[in-house]
DNA sequence: CTCATAGGCGCG
DNA sequence: AAAGCGCGCCTATGAG
């Protein structure tokens, strides 16, 4: 284990302590303010020519860091450091482990400082935008023209100068905005800092601080995109979609065109007289393929229900061409490679978008957690030359969570003794023995077979769905269009009565969410993240059962989500303590799963006093092995450490070594 | 022409 | 159909 992660022990959350280790000085010209080095926190900030780093085209205008308050050193760069002494003294200041850079969104100017000046970073980064996140994720606008007003002396600095004007403005003019900007988050850190403590965010902020030069890492490593192979299914589905096109116009013998929605709609319910059972919030005969899968009930011909299923395969590959396959080209940067952009909590801004209210990582440009599920379309994505792709995912850790929050004898039982939990709820409800429902459901030939199989089916909506506080009304439409079996609304009713009977303390849990979020208008979760709903009401309007819902949800898709983000941290470290015999890097993350790309590297001999010694080679199992306890145990044992929560439900983290995502 | 919104759908 | 949670991003559509 790494220093920074040991010393969470003793002290998580000491950012105020001050040291001196930095006694170089400052000269005091224009483009610096005198000051003294002593603290291990800097204020940060970056000017560039663009929004994208990826683009050849941009260079990094200026760099600002803040020792302390009211101080700041700027740096032009336009062309490159002035002298070494500036430079060095800027890597050494990213590159040790004991500081913490500060700066308003700071994984965007790393990224900048890595890819442009081939700087790495091993500093922790203290990023302001998340500190007024944890406080208040419903904050209107967290950006930091909006929260340097509270500084007098900074009140409107930013008013009046856009991204444009800093190319053309004077070198020194540029420096102080720069400057301001990193003195700004400086003091954003001894504003935040006092207030994340009061509200018990100490943990999760050390644990984001953590997280982002990972995620800093993991974007500007990038992913590689396998073009070849994303044309042989894009010029496929290309194909099929042209064949479709041909054969719905023949059959609807009226031409129109499925990608307008209007278009389908008349063709539809006007022309070939379909009675719509779905409509849009705004009134009008919905079009999706839940409308339309539900059409087949009135079809008068095969040819007509085979019009909805050309019509149902059309838009699905439609989707898969216009949002997966043509922007490809856009999505590869000059070095060939993916670089996607993670957000850490809501950002609510005009310059940046993105995050989430439950700590779970958004992605964008481009999205890669919406990549469709299927060796066909993930496979694009492939380990880099040299490599091989390390995929692992837990399995039902947000129903794992839901157990521990709620500690459900029940469930936690199932868990316990490693049971496929959906069949375990199901021999529950059913009171048939697990054992011999694992056994009917392995064997097709038992006159029973298919309803065990669609029954399995609604369970596991269920577990799901309880999560999200699924209704009866809702539950039978998802079955409807998930088995095409219409359940009658009485038995959906029975289903989710039974099963919260069955786990009281699951259903006493969801009751407590709701109490507390209309009692106080917020709810908290063990690490100490809440989620403010000041909707929250048992009235019963559309609002109020939105922020209930919420209620319920949240913890558990927060406190999941977080595992997984110190999974990131445990498993780079890993990578890093490994390095001699592992070439290990984390690619990509999807909410519960990890994607590292490894390369295993030779034995290392060396002599020693006329010794050979020869490091053992890790095998890739013993990797695989190491990652699963990595992501089951070490990161229980983290939370244990660092938040004094102990979370007793066994956590299970399956891998798999792969040429290709999958 | 640009821009915001609606409708729709991919993922966990 | 905000009575199922959390996202990002596509095209069509219509207003200005």
């Amino acid at each position: 284990m790494q220093k920074k992660i040991n010393n969470l022990n003793q002290e998580v959350f000491d950012f105020f302590q001050p040291i001196n280790k930095w006694p170089e000085t400052y000269s005091d010209n224009l483009s610096s303010v005198g000051g003294t080095l002593w603290h291990n926190i800097y204020g940060m900030d970056i000017e560039t020519e663009g929004l994208n780093p990826y683009d050849n085209r941009f260079r990094i205008i200026s760099v600002a860091t803040s020792p302390k308050p009211y101080y700041s050193f700027g740096s032009y760069t336009l062309n490159g450091f002035t002298d070494d002494f500036e430079f060095n003294l800027f890597k050494g200041l990213v590159e040790n482990p004991d500081n913490i850079l500060v700066g308003h969104n700071i994984k965007y100017d790393i990224n900048w400082i890595r890819i442009k000046f081939g700087i790495d970073v091993k500093c922790m980064l203290f990023d302001t935008m998340f500190a007024q996140y944890l406080i208040d994720e419903n904050i209107e606008s967290n950006s930091l023209a909006e929260l340097t007003k509270m500084f007098p002396d900074l009140k409107g600095y930013k008013d009046d100068v856009n991204r444009d004007d800093l190319k053309r403005m004077a070198k020194d003019d540029v420096l102080i905005y720069n400057c301001k900007d990193a003195d700004a988050s400086r003091r954003l850190y001894d504003y935040f800092v006092p207030k994340l403590k009061t509200g018990g965010y100490s943990g999760l902020m050390t644990t984001a601080s953590m997280v982002l030069p990972i995620l800093s890492k993991m974007e500007t490593r990038g992913v590689y995109l396998d073009k070849e192979y994303a044309n042989k299914t894009q010029s496929k589905l290309f194909k099929e979609m042209v064949q479709l096109r041909y054969d719905m116009v023949e059959v609807a013998k009226v031409s129109f065109d499925p990608d307008s929605y209007k278009s389908l709609g008349n063709v539809l319910y006007n022309k070939m007289g379909f009675t719509a059972t779905k409509f849009t919030p705004s009134g009008t005969a919905s079009t999706d393929s839940e409308a339309i899968g539900y059409l087949v009930d009135q079809a008068i011909s095969e040819q007509q229900s085979q019009f909805i299923d050309k019509i149902l395969d059309y838009k699905k590959k439609l989707k898969l061409i216009t949002t997966y396959y043509q922007p490809i080209e856009r999505w590869t940067r000059y070095d060939g490679r993916v670089h996607t952009n993670y957000s850490l909590g809501k950002q609510r801004n005009e310059e940046s978008s993105g995050g989430t209210v439950t700590g779970r990582l958004s992605s964008n440009n481009p999205n890669l957690q919406n990549i469709p599920r299927g060796k066909e379309h993930r496979g694009m994505f492939r380990a880099s030359e040299g490599f091989i792709l390390l995929d692992g995912d837990f399995s039902q850790l947000e129903l794992r969570v839901a157990a521990y929050l709620s500690q459900e004898p029940v469930m936690m039982d199932a868990f316990n003794n490693g049971l496929d939990i959906h069949t375990a709820v199901m021999a529950d409800l059913t009171k048939v023995p697990y054992d011999e429902l694992v056994a009917k459901l392995k064997d097709d030939n038992h006159k029973d077979y298919e309803t065990l199989k669609n029954d399995r089916v609604a369970i596991k909506r269920i577990n799901f769905g309880i999560l999200y506080g699924v209704q009866a009304k809702r539950l039978q439409r998802l079955l409807r269009i998930e088995l095409g079996i219409s359940y009658d609304l009485d038995y959906c009713k029975e289903l989710i009565n039974q099963w919260l009977n069955k786990y009281g303390k699951i259903r006493e849990w969801i009751n407590a969410q709701k109490i507390q979020a209309v009692a106080n208008g917020y709810v908290a979760m063990p690490l100490g993240q809440r989620r403010r709903l000041p909707q929250a009401s048992f009235d019963k309007t559309k609002e109020a059962a939105h922020a209930l819902a919420q209620a319920t949800n949240f913890p558990v898709q927060s406190l999941a989500s977080w595992i997984c983000l110190i999974g990131l941290i445990i498993l780079d470290n890993y990578f890093e303590e490994h390095k001699d015999k592992i070439d290990g890097h984390i690619v990509m993350q999807v909410h519960d799963s990890v994607t590292s790309e490894i390369k295993l590297l030779n034995p290392n001999i060396f002599t020693d006093n006329s010794f050979i010694h020869i490091s053992n080679q890790m095998q890739l199992e013993d990797i695989q092995e190491d990652v699963s306890k990595i992501m089951e145990q070490d990161t229980l044992q983290y939370i244990r450490d660092v938040f004094g929560v102990n979370i007793n439900v066994p956590l299970v983290f399956e891998t798999k070594i792969s040429e290709r995502w999958s």
